[in-house]
DNA sequence: AGTTTTGATGAAAGCGCTATCATTCAAGAT
DNA sequence: ATCTTGAATGATAGCGCTTTCATCAAAACT
């Protein structure tokens, strides 16, 4: 009975008495065909129980319907959330999303990269815009649609947000309640420039306030809610700790949020708290963390709309910027 | 100076001054050649920027170098830290990580089962047993090994944990400190055996100890923290609400702390809250959360370790459980 | 010296599909 | 009745690589 492993295109066409091209215009442009043909071509091919090959059909095309996307990691809500956001996205257009991540280390995403562009993707997103000399010739030479992802540059697609000003704003937001000392736990500054610009951001801002963040008052971690914890428990055993301090990202807040509360520091009351990327936790917590909004999912959304776009040669190098904003909540409150 | 836009396999070897079959082997098995054809092969292709095309690769050798994995949600700490684990052992062994989500549709996840298929993948993780009929016919002639995880079936391979016992341990925790009156929430129950399992364990355990858990004391509630607090919530408001909840994820525990303490309950004084999974936050909030912990990046690691040997052939349908065990933290005391 | 073995390379047949170009046939135009 | 035209389908040449199988020299045996 089962004389081949698999039906091919030609065993279709064969049972359905129709050349291989009419069985492949069957599959991909149906409205080619006389309907007579078409229902003959289905039958056939339901009866062989026929499987197009995904890899003959990429190589004879030149396209293989997938998206490569490379994130520091997946163990994060925002990333998740920008991959979630894209996938959807993408399989409304039949693209499906290849995912790879790198863990901070410009090494391994520029491995990601060799991989993904060998294996054939029509289109590649990734993170910042700081990346190794190689990975970035790679990408230049490939002739793939990029897009860039939180900060771009001009030379590619991205979809941005203003880290530097998210910075800027929840740093202003505790400036305006009165805090002069402000401290800020950030993730480990190399090869991650959206936490270079959000240090950067809550910087100028005390500057134009006449005011300092020295590096005593920064301390870097690992982007886990242990961090965010450790960063805060440094800064509050300094000799004149903060009376508020800054998470780069939401996940830092909140740990300081629980590291203070286990030491008996009310939040807000003797010390205030913000984050920036507004997950979806942060709303919950207690007490509910003032926070710079980040619009991820919607961040997820246009990668994928910019690489579609590009892919089918409507546009060239968008950029788009997200607008964010603060979200007042219950951890912040007037300092001294 | 630039003749074809990429170079090929063939004007490698004619610049080298070899056949087409030298330069793939110099690729694939170099120690078939000569050291110095060797070197002359690598200085063309390095000359002429050889890249191979993975499309031709995968559909000559009917390899493809990538496995698929389908979780229900890339939102949640559980299935990143699976899918980052799986990518870190595949990575070493040169495969790559193609991932979808079905968001707990099993249509959708039928389709992405299709379409991970179609694309062609050495190997397929999922998540749980259960699943339409047309996704385990898809698996079962796709002649592509498959990886079960956390339950499985005995007709693939399978990494699981046993979930009805983290429901039962959960349940007897709170049993054995005096609640008699205990409280559930769970996911939605339909296509998502892992929930069913711990509340059947959970049951079970109140069952042998003579108690009950009706329905009216299970809240069903999408996998977010606000899903958590919603169901404690339901449940405090109940006419004689329970002692102690059990969160059927560790997110739904973290939701009913924060959700009970907002209410002015004190946990664990008034309300015992028990969890399942142990995401790393559950060590960090105060009360620190008691948990039935779930090895988590340990069962990705091994479906990428179990369905490596299936692909080489090394083993069959091999099943693995891994041992969970209750974490006694500060969120449970005992009961009345 | 003659024969076998071994190791390195070449020749060429696909892998399963798409896309171009050619062909056919019927309907409409002249 | 003849000529166009256009829609539906067929024939076929690749896409870029892997993989037998064949070849041929050099090394290893009698």
């Amino acid at each position: 009975m089962a004389k081949r492993a698999k039906a091919r295109l030609v065993d279709v066409a064969r049972d359905a008495g129709v050349s291989p091209a009419t069985v492949s215009r069957a599959m991909a442009q149906p409205d080619l065909l006389t309907p007579d043909t078409l229902a003959r071509v289905h039958e056939s091919a339901r009866k062989l129980g026929y499987r197009p090959d995904g890899m003959a059909r990429a190589l004879a095309s030149g396209r293989t319907m997938t998206i490569g996307a490379i994130v520091p990691t997946l163990d994060s809500t925002i990333f998740a959330r920008v991959l979630q956001a894209m996938q959807s996205a993408l399989a409304r257009e039949g693209y499906q999303l290849l995912v790879a991540s790198h863990e901070m280390n410009p090494a391994a995403e520029t491995e990601a990269v060799r991989t993904l562009l060998t294996r054939g993707v029509d289109g590649l997103m990734l993170v910042g815009a700081e990346r190794s000399q190689d990975a970035a010739m790679l990408l230049r030479t490939a002739g793939v649609p990029v897009v860039l992802s939180w900060v771009g540059t001009s030379d590619c697609a991205a979809v941005t947000v203003d880290n530097r000003l998210a910075g800027h704003l929840a740093a202003r937001h505790l400036i305006g309640l009165g805090h002069r000392r402000i401290g800020m736990v950030v993730g480990h500054l190399p090869f991650n420039d959206r936490q270079q610009a959000r240090l950067a951001g809550a910087r100028q801002a005390l500057h134009e306030a006449g005011l300092d963040l020295p590096g005593a008052l920064v301390s870097e971690q690992g982007l886990t809610m242990a961090g965010g914890r450790a960063g805060c428990a440094r800064l509050l055993e300094l000799g004149e700790p903060p009376s508020a301090i800054i998470g780069g990202i939401d996940l830092f807040a909140i740990g300081c949020i629980q590291e203070a509360q286990s030491r008996g520091i009310a939040v807000p009351e003797a010390l205030s708290v913000v984050g920036i990327d507004d997950i979806e936790m942060s709303a919950h917590i207690t007490p509910a963390l003032t926070t710079v909004m980040i619009p991820t999912a919607r961040i997820g959304q246009l990668c994928a709309a910019t690489l579609l776009a590009e892919i089918k040669g409507e546009r060239r190098h968008e950029q788009t910027e997200l607008p964010i904003e603060l979200v007042v909540r219950q951890s912040t409150a007037a300092g001294r």
